[in-house]
DNA sequence: CGTCTATTTGAATGTACTCAAAAGCGGTGG
DNA sequence: CCACCGCTTTTGAGTACATTCAAATAGACG
């Protein structure tokens, strides 16, 4: 089952007990997504702390002309949702949608504080989780600035490897910041791999 | 003095008491940075998480080319340092240097730790730290692939206000991920504000 | 005042985008 | 099982955004 991948991931990160693996099934809620099924969508409220139990989902935010563009991939034992919607209980500004059919457990921002409260080990949990965020995030932002398309994809392709397989290339240039068009430019560039 | 600063900034996010805030300081060790001195290279040990309590620092990162990155600004009452170095106590990626002189205050990693383990209130102040530069940083990787140079020098100029006169102006291009050529330009163009 | 660095300016270039059209691919229904 | 529809990917031409390089100008500091 689940939980055991569950109790694994945060046992890899910091020491809960089985009463904490508890508390949090009981805190969170438990949801199945079909491919294409939406788990929130930009501008309605309910924004949740979203741990990915199995399955791939998609987060992306569009702009004022409609146009989306992708934040995360995320995948197994991944967390999504959108961090300032949760913290202040405001209308989400991103989509999260399941590219392919997936399970995940949501805890809402007053059962996320209950745990944290109740099981230290969590707030603990949470801070490291934050923390090794952070770093990627900040190699991303570095990425971003100083790298060209060609290098940005090379880099993604290491960082997620058999994604390009799954998703849509249009996602992933969205992803990476550039057209679809010039995605496909570059990858045939780069024929003899 | 600057320790009732660090007392407020505390207290803005979590609630810490008298003796949280002396095992702070106890654990902490203070050091005053002069104009352009460096407060670690990039390649050197001894990253540390880093309280600015005055000044302006700035985070960069020198590439294969040696061409430098700006990561971050960083300013009154921000924290700043490697946080991948940090953690996994490993050399730091990135160089960081007083733009104007400075008073900072130095966490080391077993320091932290300490801090952590024995301040339970700490460790949920930088659950919440992080949390909230998550946030900040999802927004600038948006800002990143969604805008043009242009735009992002107007949102950096709403989100730094001032910082503008104060530093290089090449500092800014590299932190926008353009030519200080070409930011020349663009200012040049919205010159009637 | 002279030196050093930062900023501006301009021309030529390159990288990435837009638009439009064609080709490919997957699902659905007959 | 094949034909068709809608969507994704590819391709190409023309364009716009941003860079490179070089030179001139402006500012900062000893």
């Amino acid at each position: 089952m689940s939980l055991e991948k569950i109790t694994e991931n945060f046992r890899r990160h910091t020491a809960v007990t089985e009463r904490d693996i508890e508390l949090f099934t009981e805190l969170s809620k438990s949801k199945s997504l079909g491919k294409n099924e939406m788990l929130i969508e930009q501008d309605q409220p309910g924004a949740a702390l979203t741990l990915i139990v199995s399955g791939c989902l998609m987060t992306f935010y569009s702009d004022k002309d409609c146009d989306p563009h992708v934040m995360q991939f995320g995948r197994e034992m991944w967390w999504t949702g959108d961090l300032q919607a949760f913290v202040e209980n405001t209308p989400s500004l991103y989509s999260i949608k399941a590219l392919v059919d997936s399970e995940v457990a949501m805890l809402e921002k007053e059962k996320f504080d209950q745990l944290c409260r109740e099981a230290p080990a969590f707030e603990r949990y949470f801070r490291i989780l934050f923390q090794k965020s952070l770093v990627s995030h900040q190699k991303r932002i570095i990425r971003n600035i100083s790298n060209t398309a060609e290098e940005k994809y090379e880099q993604f392709l290491k960082s997620h490897p058999g994604l390009e397989l799954t998703v849509p290339q249009k996602h992933i240039a969205s992803y990476l910041g550039i057209t679809p068009e010039f995605l496909s430019k570059i990858r045939k560039k780069r024929v003899g791999k």
